[in-house]
This record gives C-alpha cells, structure tokens and sequence, in this order.
DNA sequence: CACATCATGTAACCAGTTACATGATTGG
DNA sequence: CCAATCATGTAACTGGTTACATGATGTG
C-alpha cells in the first residue's frame, strides 16, 4: 500500500473528486508523489470499500457529475498511524538524468532539446507551486503564517516541491549550455 | 522496461558486478534512480539473456568471486535509442513529504525525528557525492574540465544529485525547526 | 566468535503502467 | 463543428517489493 496515504493526506481537510486529486497530483503534488489518474480512481474505489473513504455524488450543473471523497474516523486513523512508521527511503525514477549520465552514447541535440523541455516544464510548475503558497500564507509575512496558521502541511510541501522545480530548472539550463558549449566548439 | 537503461548507462565506460552496482544505486545514483539489489540481479541476468551485455567471472584473493557485466555493441545501440526516445515523467514517491504534508494527523515529536534522520541521510549523500564530483574533475577547475573531458555524463548528473540532497537536508532542518517552536510554543 | 562487508540469487505477491473505452459541456 | 476541459472508469500486462536463502572473508 503506497498511494493510499498520499490519498488520504490530501483529503484530510478538504473533498475532493477523483479528477481534482488527478490535477493535484499532476501539478501540485508530482515533486512528492507521482501517480495516474487511473491509478487514482482504482485506489479511490479500493479506500472506499476498505471504509477509509466515504463517496458523495455531487450535480453540478453545466458539467458531468462528480463524485467527492471525504475521510472517515478511520481513514484518518489510519493516516496518524502512518505518520508514526519508519519511513521508506525516497524512490526516484528520472529517464532525463539516466540520459544526461549516459551523454556519451546520445546525440547531443537530442539531448540539448530533452533537458531544454524539462526546464520548462519545470519552470512552471515552480510558478504555479509560487502562486499556490502565495494563496496559502494570504497577506502574512511567512514567519506569522508558519507559527500561527493551523495547518501548515501543505504549506511545507509545496516549498519543498518549488525548491525542486527550481533546481531542476537550473540544472537543465546550466547542463545544456556545457552541451550546446561542447558541440559548437 | 525501465531499469535496463539505468543500469546500461551504469555500465558506459567500466565493467562492474552486481554488488558494485548496487552500491552505486544505493549511494550516488539514488538521486535520480531507485532499485533494489534483488531487482538488479534480476535485470542484469535478463540483459544478459537479451545480448545487451556480457558477464565474466572474476577470481578474487581474499574475498569471494564475482561476475562483472560489461556492455556489448547491442547494448550500447540500445542506450544511443533510448537517448533518443521521447523522455517519461519523471516518478518521485517520497513517504516523508506525504507525511509532512499530513503534519496535521501526525505526532509533533515522532514527524520532527523523522524529517531529522532524513536530513542526516542527505547530508552524508550530498558530502559522498561532492568527493565523488571532485574525484572525477582532478586537479582542473570546473570549467575546464566540463569543457575538455570526454565523458561529462557522470558529472553531469552527480552534481544535480548533490543539489538534490543539500535541498532536501536543508529543506529537512528548515521544517523540524518550524515544527520544533509550534510545538513548545 | 560475532559482526560487517562482500557476493548472489529465488519465489510469491502487489503496485503501477499502458492501452482501451466513454461521454458531457463550454468556448472559439 | 472541433478542440479543450471535465469526468470516470476497465483489463491486460509488467515492473518492483518483500520475504526468504546462502555462503565466504576480514576485523575487532
């Protein structure tokens, strides 16, 4: 069981459908925790049958019906238990670095291009994590907002989630340009 | 497939056993490629049964024997391919930052300890790889040798490893010392 | 003599990916 | 009317984890 607990955390204070945990997890959450909207969907039914999640329908007008999940007693339970156990080491799975390792065997425009997206990619996701913290602390000056708000968890996270975005931006930026440096020389 | 390049990559320009690229996977390709010793063995003895590579026994005094892998003409074509091949998201599954991000549902002291330990792992990961990085530029600057020496790749990615870890023991520390004063405040 | 390190695997199970499938509504 | 966004799934497959298994050698 591993999405399980990524599931319950981003419901612990709010419901939420299975296609906005998808773009949550697409955007907000993809420095921390990557999965498909399949997947989620699938783990949403089995939390529910397991009683960790409760399903609402909700009709909304001008779009499809959605489906909300909220926590249970237990699911929460089950997230404070989580808390508590050893923690797994991180895993990361990156075809870009594998390719930027394996520079020797790659064409080099090919390359240059592939880290020249990432960065771009990365560069908004950093914006959007930007904005999202912004909302999070309202007008506070950070300090206030992290010893005074109720709950700063997500707030922790998305920083942690910008710092990455960031420094993948960079990375790719700087790894190009020796690259690009290389070839044309 | 998904290890196959990975340990490929591994592989570019030395020859090395399961043990060794296990240590590897473990220590400074961690950043940026997760596996299991288990999972190693396994693929390295299906590359082998595909001809992407080749292994030999080595006899050893003082220790026990071992079989070092070494790329074959196959598998070097089938690194330049995936070079070239459109790039996967990257996958990150990080349990402590789904448990930071549930600040909310976990104990205070337990979370603090735990982002604690994180923080101490990635240091001792960042200080591995700054040796590592240093050991392969010798005695020229960086930017000579980026400029000059023919198989960057490997610094390439060690160095976005070491970012990753100086972020994340930072990042640690940062958030325990948040989390420390909304405690004993 | 016990512990750490070196060294290599197997088998059963589970988590995650890929391909397929459908349909409503809004805006250009 | 076409594309984008909203919305939700299933089935087959494969990649990865966990638990189990073994044994040599050097160091304190």
């Amino acid at each position: 069981m591993a999405l399980r607990h990524a599931l319950l955390a981003a419901l612990l204070d709010r419901e939420l459908s299975g296609y906005q945990l998808s773009k949550l997890f697409d955007l907000g959450a993809s420095s921390f925790w990557h999965a498909s909207s399949q997947q989620l969907y699938a783990e949403l039914g089995k939390l529910e049958a397991d009683g960790l999640l409760t399903g609402h329908e909700v009709v909304q007008q001008g779009r499809p019906n959605k489906r909300v999940f909220a926590l249970t007693d237990a699911g929460r339970d089950e997230l404070t238990r989580f808390t508590g156990a050893p923690t797994k080491p991180t895993s990361i799975r990156d075809d870009l670095m594998v390719k930027a390792y394996a520079e020797q065997a790659a064409d080099p425009d090919t390359l240059i291009k592939q880290l020249e997206d990432r960065a771009a990619q990365s560069r908004a996701k950093a914006e959007f994590l930007a904005a999202q913290l912004e909302k999070l602390r309202g007008d506070k000056p950070e300090a206030d907002f992290l010893a005074s708000a109720d709950n700063v968890g997500p707030y922790l996270a998305g920083t942690r989630g910008k710092m990455y975005h960031d420094d993948q931006a960079e990375w790719c930026e700087w790894a190009a340009a020796i690259l690009r440096h290389r070839t044309t020389s």
